[in-house]
DNA sequence: AACGATACGGAGCCGTGTTCCGTTTAGCAA
DNA sequence: TTGCTAAACGGAACACGGCTCCGTATCGTT
């Protein structure tokens, strides 16, 4: 798993540069901020953008990693924490949905059919599709959900739901997700 | 409600040529498709296509009026032929979900804050919100669901869950959708 | 037939993603 | 220090899609 670090300096310090610019402009512009205007944030020219960073996925990807991560560990951690895997679940979930809310425009990138965007698609989902599945066992396992879903359209289900959420007071994504989550449950569910 | 029919014979007949070209080149492409394709088609130049549909909201909006307004009228219909509004209601939205899904790429440009589409979501609203708080309402009175959600939040919701349904064989957005209304239940939720 | 209003076509502009190549520079060795 | 080379850089240039603008063609009327 060794971070695969250019030679040269320069290229370390650019590339630590251009990770930070792009943050920034991703919160002021969101994700999709034309990529001329991160290079001139970060003071660079388009080539060592696309060289460091041959997609715009790769990018975002880097910039989100941590967070990505810290979410992928708190898995676990509420599983052993909550009575209920049920609640554990919704807390997950919780966690994954304001993650997706706070980041201008990036639940809207994360389709799979959206082109370019694949391997952030696809990256998203071997990190968290796991933790996911994890939950959703321990749940059924609990007898507290039906199992007919799987965890991989579960995500997709609340990734979807988060889209837009930002730029719509009245659209409370959140809500939507709890009663997705709620609709899991083993009563429910008739015709 | 008069329909403003260009005075021309040659207007009239293009503006029907497109709207032929452009069903046809939405099947074939989605409704991301490049406006010259569409141009090219229908065998007319550029300027042409958007004196009549000045933006391609407008466009997409001619191209489903039908099929939007009878989802529209098929509310009342299902509310007046099921014992249960839920029902209904979940038949509705089945209806509703089917035509998004069958409509590559249609779902994804429902987004509010996808640029230049606010007429293409706000028709969709206006013309199935009213129904959607109808059948809401009905099954609200009946006790069937929590009053928690508001229409417009399910209508898009829904709209969300279906995105980029078509283009992956592994995510079932009808599923998810079904789940969704079952959430609206009363019993489930409690955390 | 002639003429004005209406509609048409498509070249061309703009913004954005992406590539390509001449120039600069870090790092090393003499 | 100086010189050299591979690594890295910058930004002009290209591709492509949306959208406009205006000279030309056509309709329909007198």
């Amino acid at each position: 798993m060794g971070e695969h670090k250019p030679k040269r300096a320069d290229a370390r310090r650019n590339e630590k540069t251009l990770l930070d610019a792009a943050a920034a402009v991703f919160v002021a512009s969101g994700v999709d901020a034309p990529v001329r205007d991160i290079a001139a944030k970060a003071g660079v020219g388009m080539g060592t953008i696309y060289r460091h960073f041959p997609t715009r996925a790769d990018l975002i990807i880097a910039v989100y990693r941590h967070q990505v991560c810290a979410c992928a560990e708190a898995g676990p951690a509420l599983l052993a924490a909550n009575e209920s895997p049920h609640t554990a679940l919704a807390r997950w979930i919780d966690l994954f949905v304001d993650f997706l809310v706070t980041k201008h425009g990036l639940a809207g990138v994360l389709q799979s059919d959206n082109a370019g965007f694949e391997s952030l698609h696809a990256y998203f989902l071997e990190q968290l599709v796991p933790v996911c599945t994890e939950l959703l066992d321990a749940a059924i396992a609990a007898g507290e959900i039906r199992a007919e879903v799987r965890p991989l359209e579960l995500m997709r289900g609340v990734g979807n739901l988060c889209i837009g959420a930002d730029s719509d007071p009245r659209y409370d994504a959140r809500r939507l997700v709890r009663i997705l989550i709620a609709g899991l449950r083993c009563e429910t569910m008739d015709a």
